[in-house]
RNA sequence: GCUGCUGUAGCCCAAUUGGAAGAGGUGCUGGUCUUAGAAACCAGAGGUUGUGGGUUCAAAUCCCACCAGCAGUACCA
């Protein structure tokens, strides 16, 4: 045998042939049932790092395998192209944010086609490109037309050095920009949002659907939309200005002792005394002051500052201090709460260190409260009291409990009414920033805002533009770029400066890949419903929120909109766990600097090369600051891409982390090594024809040795079909490829038509994980056409019957030993011959036999006294 | 603090879902081969399934409590 595995040489060709004859291309054949397997697309920050070459793996195990199913596959890659980097690139080393972007994508797409990855690339789209933000933008004009896009005023992250708004994620835990080092302010400002909040109820109820989802991600996005019931109250200052309030628990109003407002809330100028105003004055600006940490620190004192006004609630018309207390956010609800201390521990706290009164209104069975000395609030079950027509009303939210009552009894009053509240607020989708899609609207000083005539999209991105990174938006600054003519009325306008959050151009990528290279519409609507949902979505955690809950978004309103008829995006989701490196730590430095890069460190004696002392070994996600990343660029030079493949979907199961072990990667290298030896050993020693026998011509008439062999085969099938099919549990499906080429290996019937069945089979199977590998084998067998347009074998249910099988004895649930039996055997006929058998005889003895326990197929348990 | 996930051989991980604790890999030890080593092949050792209790004929698996690690979330009225 000449030919050694030499994966360098063998992975090119392939690559090369596989994209000639286009054998990736999404199929059209509409008789065959489709299969959209979606990777989430990256950004193109340089080149791929191992989370990416893990990620896409995994999908394209599963689209393979589905195409050898016979599916027509839809497999697509894109860019996530706008973004900040670009831009940060051009403001630290002068390239055009644009240039960079699309040097990244020529380099990453050429690490993509080096892993052996199935991509329809004739589908790829690039987010930055004109021909895609063209719709993006098209799509925000549909938002616009429903109402759902609107400007408003917003407190945002405001960087005074740098002068641009930053998002909350570009905002670190002590309040300091990222880039600037600034301390970030808030600044009210005029932005545009998208109405999410109109979709609320629809996010949540629709995630009953989503049983393909990990469940912690459903939870994830619930508690984001965060809804919760209840009513919302009318109250009245004492100088009768309206003060609404939401409450989950209306049914304990009528133990309202004050209210509270956030320092933010627009009343509380009209409300505070002259007395009281320095106080309030003071504890505003250093509410404003704090950050969202400093804020919600743990165990808090409460703090708070009366405004020296009052309300009255409305129930009985008592007269109750208003405070202010940064407790009560803004952003939830109205702004302003009723405080019901004896039943709220965070009013209970404040009213405590205020000395505020507590009026019990709901009675536990057994211990009654006592207001004077009741040490914590009682949230739970009673009996209403001291709340007029409630009282005696049992506490509690079903149906005619006190919540029930109480709503009801508002609303017939006037004085309040049923009401839902989320927590999930309106999307702010402006960014005073260049690298993005333009929002395609005018500001006309007569006619308002005009959107841009559909004609005219899309509204590019000028390329002269000054990225100096100081001052404001790049856009604002171009006065040839800004000053237009009114689309309506031709009076001069302006355009619009700021440009989207990226998060839009991901959030319907995956309806543009049904249909990549339309020019005249977003996508034809036949053949987005073709094709969608994504069968398949494999992707970071990092995730479970907000990419996802947009693209829900925009397909819910896109469906509204006719162009959808689907409600759901994604039908099963994978969430794949992280991978992690060899990292090396200091324990006595602290920051960053206790992070050793690992290539300062010799492997056999980690020390400090600074300092000499011994240094930690763990493993941790893979970063750059860190130093513990490994590049894929080197893995696929040293073993090839089948290599990496396989050690990453052998070493974990995909939604763990992954501990990335240098010689774990040695033993794939190896396995594959022995693959190679094992077909190649059979390529020279095969009859000219090696086809394998069909199953009707095979069972009597074989030997013990090609029996087992068989057995061996047909079991791997049924594993690994189950082991891709349903839990994608990559790692054992690799270890049955393993198991079953360690018994081709041991065969004893090596010119058998079932060995060469075996081979077959194996390489079949193995296909969809190491495509390149099998694909030379496939052919050095001298096989017609691609091993990937080979059909998935099925098992034959004959092959995996035994004849006979080993039963376990127990005595006392205690294993004993093991006879032979016949697998045939009936319960009755177990249970005999273990009563027979000199094991039992031997534990048993003359004891009594109190019970005997049968399991057909495993084990006789006797129980004696 | 709350919620969720994980804990099995030195290490990464399996275990037909309650039925003999071990599939696969890595590492280690020994052997074959070799002048020697590497590679390859063969063989072997290695365990209180995080701890304590409970249910059961039988528990890694189900229930309760606790410990450790990771993740998410945090005054949401």
């Amino acid at each position: 045998m000449e030919s050694r595995y030499n994966p360098a040489e063998i992975e090119e060709k392939w690559q090369q042939v596989w994209a000639e004859q286009g054998i990736d291309d999404t199929p059209e054949e509409q008789n065959k049932p489709k299969f959209y397997a979606l990777s989430m697309f990256p950004y193109p920050s340089g080149s791929l790092h191992m989370g990416h070459v893990r990620n896409y793996t995994i999908t394209d195990v599963i689209a393979r395998v589905r195409r050898m199913q016979g599916y027509r596959v839809l497999h697509p890659m894109g860019w996530d192209a706008f973004g900040l980097p670009a831009e940060n690139a051009a403001i630290d080393r002068g390239v055009h944010p644009a240039k960079w972007t699309y040097q990244n994508i020529a380099q990453m797409r050429a690490e993509l086609k080096r892993l052996g990855l199935s991509y329809d690339w004739k589908r790829e789209v690039a987010t930055c490109s004109p021909d895609y933000y063209r719709w993006t933008q098209w799509i925000f004009l549909e938002f616009l037309k429903a109402g759902l896009a609107y400007q408003k005023e917003a407190a945002v992250n405001w960087d005074p050095v740098d002068q641009t708004v930053l998002a909350n994620e570009q905002v670190d835990s002590e309040g300091r920009s990222w880039r600037s080092g600034a301390k970030v302010e808030r600044r009210l400002l005029r932005q545009w949002f998208l109405k999410i909040t109109d979709y609320a109820e629809q996010l949540l109820t629709d995630l009953e659907k989503l049983d393909g989802w990990p469940d912690r991600v459903k939870l994830m996005q619930e508690n984001w939309i965060g809804k919760s019931t209840g009513a919302e109250v009318y109250f009245q200052t004492e100088m009768g200005d309206a003060l609404t309030v939401f409450t989950t628990r209306p049914d304990t109003l009528w133990g309202a002792t004050f209210m509270v407002l956030s320092p933010e809330h627009p009343l509380v100028e009209t409300l505070t005394t002259a007395e009281q105003a320095d106080q309030i004055k003071a504890y505003q600006a250093e509410a404003a002051d704090k950050s969202e940490i400093d804020r919600t620190a743990e165990e808090r004192e409460k703090t708070g500052v009366w405004t020296g006004s009052y309300a009255i609630n409305p129930v009985n018309d008592q007269k109750i201090p208003i405070w202010i207390a940064d407790y009560v956010l803004m952003g939830y609800g109205t702004g302003a709460i009723m405080a019901v201390p004896a039943h709220d521990q965070r009013d209970f706290e404040f009213a405590k260190t205020f000395n505020l009164p507590i009026q019990v209104v709901v009675q536990p069975a057994d211990q009654p409260l006592d207001s004077e000395t009741m040490t914590a609030a009682y949230p739970g079950d009673g009996a209403m009291v001291n709340s007029g027509p409630l009282n005696g009303v049992t506490a509690g939210k079903g149906a005619n409990q006190s919540v029930d009552v109480a709503i009801n009894w508002l609303e017939a009053n006037g004085k309040g009414k049923r009401m839902v509240n989320y927590r999930l607020r309106d999307w702010l989708i402006s960014r005073q920033r260049y690298w993005g899609v333009p929002i395609p609207v005018i500001h006309c000083p007569s006619c308002g805002i005009v959107p841009v005539p559909e004609v005219e999209l899309p509204v590019r991105l000028p390329e002269e533009v000054d990225l100096s990174g100081r001052g404001a938006s790049p856009l604002a600054k171009l006065e040839s770029w800004t000053n237009v003519p009114c689309p309506s009325c031709g009076t001069p306008a302006t355009r619009e400066t700021d440009t989207m959050d990226t998060f839009i151009d991901s959030s319907w990528y995956f309806l543009r890949f049904t249909d990549a290279t339309n020019e005249q519409q977003v996508f034809n609507s036949a053949k987005a419903n073709d094709l969608m949902p994504v069968d398949q979505y494999v992707g970071g955690i990092e995730h479970a929120i907000l990419h996802l809950l947009y693209s829900r978004f925009f397909t819910k309103f896109l469906r509204d909109r006719g162009l959808l008829s689907i409600d759901e995006p994604f039908q099963r989701l994978l969430t794949q766990g992280m991978v992690q490196g060899l990292t090396y730590m200091n324990p006595n430095k602290g920051g960053k600097d206790k992070w050793i890069p690992s290539n300062l460190v010799d492997p056999a004696n980690p020390i400090d090369p600074q300092t000499g002392e011994p240094l930690e070994r763990l493993y941790a996600t893979m970063s750059k600051s860190k130093g513990n990343g490994v590049a894929p660029e080197d893995v696929l030079t040293k073993y090839g891409a089948d290599t990496a493949r396989m050690f990453i979907l052998f070493k974990a199961p995909p939604e763990k982390d992954l501990e990335w072990d240098d010689a774990d990667v040695e033993g794939q290298f190896r396995f594959l090594n022995r693959v190679w030896r094992l077909v190649m050993e059979f390529a020279e020693r095969q009859p000219s024809s090696g086809t394998a026998p069909s199953p009707a011509s095979v069972n009597n008439s074989l030997t013990n040795a090609e029996k087992d062999l068989r057995y061996a085969i047909h079991y791997a099938i049924q594993q690994i079909t189950e082991d891709v099919e349903e839990g994608y549990q990559f790692n054992t499906a690799v270890s049955e490829l393993m198991k079953l080429s360690n018994a081709l290996t041991d065969a004893k019937c090596k010119d058998s038509p079932i060995y060469a069945e075996g081979i077959e089979t194996l390489l079949r199977l193995m296909a969809p994980f190491a495509p390149h590998i099998t694909e030379e084998l496939w052919h050095s067998l001298a096989r017609p056409g691609s091993i990937h347009q080979q059909a998935w074998s099925t098992y034959d249910p004959a092959a995996l019957v035994v004849d006979e099988i080993s039963l376990v004895i127990q005595v006392n649930g205690k294993t004993r030993g093991t006879i032979p039996v016949s697998a045939q055997a009936s319960k009755a006929e177990l249970e005999a011959y273990a009563r027979e058998s000199e094991l039992a005889q031997r534990y048993i003895a003359d004891k009594a036999i109190k019970k005997v326990i049968v399991v057909p197929g495993k084990l006789v348990n006797f129980v004696v006294a």
